[in-house]
DNA sequence: AAGTTCTAGGAAAACGCTTACCTTGTGACC
DNA sequence: GGTCACAAGGTAAGCGTTTTCCTAGAACTT
């Protein structure tokens, strides 16, 4: 391996141009200042010949913050994380910002931990997505974290938790669910069931919430015992679905539409009711809730709620680079995407 | 809101405990030199009384390099990135290793400039995933920057790009693919088709090869036009399976069995086949590769080639950790999930 | 008891930048 | 033609760390 060579540094660059460091920084990264057209052309032409590259750490000592959006998400591997990424990473590289990401893998410990890594980094703005295991909203170390991280300047914006002392990207959970409940029971439904992930979390209770409104307003009702709580994952979806059926059927109660909080626990939920030896559409309408890409090539295609998560995210970015003083809210309609999961029946 | 407040500063707790910053410093973070129990204590504590926080930018600075682990990819919604970088990210953690991402969007020129970037940031090492829209390896150009970055003392770790001047995490597409084609001699195939990403890609033109030599180990061929390019996405496979079902209707070959190399483009196809009003499974078997979580839950389950990405995430990590002097190399081997879309014919 | 080696603390020089402040030269203005 | 304002370059003081020297005392040697 060639022996270790050492990065080419501003100074370097400067005295080979001729100038001084501060007329090399000026005229690299352009500040208030002007630098005049000749100089600066030699500079940049001297930079480039070195293969100068600034060093990003040492701007941000300098400046005081580094051009950095961190991200903190439960878990990359879901779908509806890695979209909200992705439109995450599209806004920042717009902004010619970086983005640093960890998973919580939903433990609060490790939430916490990587909040604390994060503020040593001094972003621009830290996003909180989901956190969906978090009871209520955060916890109250993980809200103080990010209330020190904003009261030194730090922008904080959380994703889809509700009320929020912080810049909030509100999907509109509840009204989905509403309009979704809706929607079901033009289409015939009159039995219904609930498969959700822990109630506890806002996400979970908003989407019910909304799902029971969405048939009150019809004059349907929801029995309590017609909703199961299960992980937050597909083969939570799976074993809450299983649950499902056999309560219904010990209790003789008919069944003939479920809704589950999340497309990823819906997937899951569909295998167990062909496990159990019905179909999804025919004998059981279900639809799910996030609209993740592959609802549609599922057979039977699944009804969800469609949430714009790639936007979610850019809008999350331009939020945190607003220079409001006040905590901005912006909340992301959803709308229902009705599929061969849900026929009419 | 508040009025901003400054950073606690290594020098401040230092001196609120009533002793040099090197002393803290050493005492905070644990250098080569030893601090006095009593001394270490008293740091420790004031440190958490001010609630301080080291600066990560400034110790970079100072030290030279960053606890940090670049990763470049193609697009984070893509399941089978988010998967490997989920593995990153757990790797990343169990290092105490912060990671920072960046999507190339699939564009030669924003891979050039994400890896100027990360240059500047000096992270421990850089790794690369996929890529898989570059010709052959990479375009001269990322490879210089990556050879430069690896000069100056950075580890570069690739994924799946098939040989490397770098440490390599080698998927094993191949094998896999020529495994794959036996399976589905075991089931009856006899007419195969291909439906493919841009076969200049290592990653497809190891997948279509691995399938030829695999079916041409049992005396089969594969006719050359039974192989249909497309664009690596979902709507590509869409595309891609609807050629290929026009253009053997044109010439009156038959068709039983198509293998698409990717699940992502599967799941198209698959959507494409029905469109076209024939059967998955029946009609047409199908077999896709990557073996994605939702491979399970389409109907009928996809068959596919199980490449375990999470592991390859933490493998890439703890390579780039690896001391060795030489580039590594590490075989990742995949292997056959047969399913309900190939059944025995 | 005098020399020698450790030990653990501190002072100050990096690390690679930005920027406040100073300096000089130019043209505008009356 | 003298005063001013301004433009454009340089000097040097930071930014918050780490780390290299120093130094003074303690703990061994003989």
């Amino acid at each position: 391996m060639a022996a270790q060579q050492r990065q080419v540094t501003l100074t370097e660059v400067a005295r080979a141009a001729g100038v001084s460091t501060a007329t090399a920084s000026r005229a690299i990264n352009g500040s208030s200042r002007r630098v005049s057209e000749d100089i600066a052309a030699r500079v940049k032409r001297t930079a480039e010949e070195l293969g100068y590259l600034p060093n990003l750490s040492a701007q941000t000592v300098a400046k005081g913050a580094s051009p950095t959006v961190a991200v903190l998400l439960s878990d990359i591997a879901d779908p509806y994380f890695s979209a909200i990424a992705s439109g995450i990473m599209a806004g920042a590289s717009e902004a010619a910002l970086m983005v640093t990401m960890a998973a919580s893998e939903r433990s609060g410990a490790r939430e916490l931990q990587m909040l604390r890594t994060f503020r040593s980094q001094h972003p621009r703005a830290i996003i909180v997505a989901g956190s969906r295991d978090e009871e209520n909203t955060h916890s109250p170390e993980v809200t103080a974290a990010l209330r020190a991280y904003a009261e030194t300047g730090g922008r904080v914006v959380v994703i889809s938790q509700g009320p929020s002392p912080f810049d909030l990207v509100d999907i509109q959970n509840h009204d989905g669910a509403r309009k979704l409940a809706h929607a079901l029971l033009d289409r015939g439904g009159a039995h219904f069931g609930v498969v959700s992930g822990r109630v506890t979390l806002h996400t979970n209770a908003d989407r019910i919430n909304g799902f029971r409104t969405g048939l009150a307003e019809r004059g349907h009702t929801l029995a309590d015992d017609a909703i199961v709580e299960a992980e937050f994952t597909r083969d939570g979806g799976y074993v809450g679905m299983q649950e499902l059926l056999a309560r219904r059927e010990d209790l003789g109660a008919p069944l003939d539409t479920v809704f589950v909080t999340s497309d990823m626990m819906a997937f899951g939920a569909a295998t167990a009711i062909r496990d159990h030896g019905l179909s999804v559409g025919a004998d059981i309408s279900l639809a799910g809730f996030d609209n993740v890409g592959l609802t549609q090539d599922v057979t039977p295609a699944m009804t969800s709620v469609e949430i714009p998560l790639h936007e979610v995210g850019r809008s999350a970015v331009r939020m945190a680079l607003g220079s409001g003083t006040e905590p901005a809210h912006l909340a992301v309609q959803t709308h229902v995407v009705l599929r061969a999961s849900t026929p009419q029946r």
